[in-house]
DNA sequence: CTTCAAATGAAAAAGCTTCTCATTGCTCTC
DNA sequence: GAGAGCAATGAGAAGCTTTTTCATTTGAAG
């Protein structure tokens, strides 16, 4: 039923953002929950769709709009969506290979809303990234 | 006696370095804590220096490896360097007009390196943004 | 002062992302 | 179910930030 999310969001529903939208959500299920354009690109070759990387660009950046999905800027200077669904988590970054997991802790999220009204702001958003080496890549390293 | 700083760091001292470390500081003293490397190249042509755009990116890099700034990967695609000084400090930024305070948690600092470590990743870095309206946009909306 | 590795400048190249515009394809109406 | 109209798409060009190349210059040591 995305058909719906899309008409929901403003959105004609065109054949290309139904691909899109399948393939976010078969990735999420997955382990692939950030993919780039690149990323997101590639799976609908595999797929053996024909669809423009600049419409997947567009694509993606109306589902942001439309609070479908959520675009972060890692490091690399290339920003990867991850469908919203599953509520809010931060993120914490391999930066040997990429790896993402995800957390939860209220204990920073209370903090955080205590400092931007101490700060005196409106608090609309915020994230977090902890950047480190995985275990799997420590691993490696130690036998390395 | 910026020359230590950058002999410490392992860099030969020249004019380039130097004369980016001289707009760095100054702008720090004032508000542009945050500045791109087009920020710093376009302060330097201000100052009637003749250095390259690539000489700024490859000094801002040494610099960030050497532990003299720290990049950040703010929205919009371009990264802003930030000199080190007075130790680590996370981000509130305003939506609206881009303003950028600093603070520094320790409660949260904590927690990070507890969940880190739970992950089993070994932390090298982070970064927390918090997004909100700032007080003066605030009131703006109010009387507006 | 001379020497030599390291640093620099200019321009080209390399990503990632957006734009242009002719063509295609939804939606809505009859 | 066919047609009109407007939004969406595709392919390639263009735009931006950042990195690389390579000949030339410069800092540091002898």
């Amino acid at each position: 039923m995305e058909s719906q999310d899309l008409r929901k969001a403003g959105l004609k529903v065109t054949l290309p953002r139904m691909k899109i939208l399948e393939i976010l959500e078969r990735c999420a299920q997955e382990e692939q929950r950030h993919m780039s354009a690149e990323d997101v690109y590639k799976a609908l070759m595999d797929a053996g769709e024909e669809i423009g990387l600049a419409t997947v660009y567009r694509v993606l950046t109306q589902f942001e709009q439309a609070g479908l999905v959520t675009r972060h800027h890692f490091e690399g200077g290339h920003s990867v969506f991850e469908l919203n669904a599953g509520g809010h988590h931060d993120h914490i970054v391999c930066v040997r290979c990429g790896r993402v997991d995800e957390f939860v802790d209220e204990t920073i999220e209370a903090r955080q809303r205590a400092i931007a009204e101490k700060a005196g702001y409106e608090m609309t958003d915020h994230c977090l990234y902890i950047y480190g080496i995985c275990p799997d890549c420590r691993a490696r390293a130690e036998e390395g």
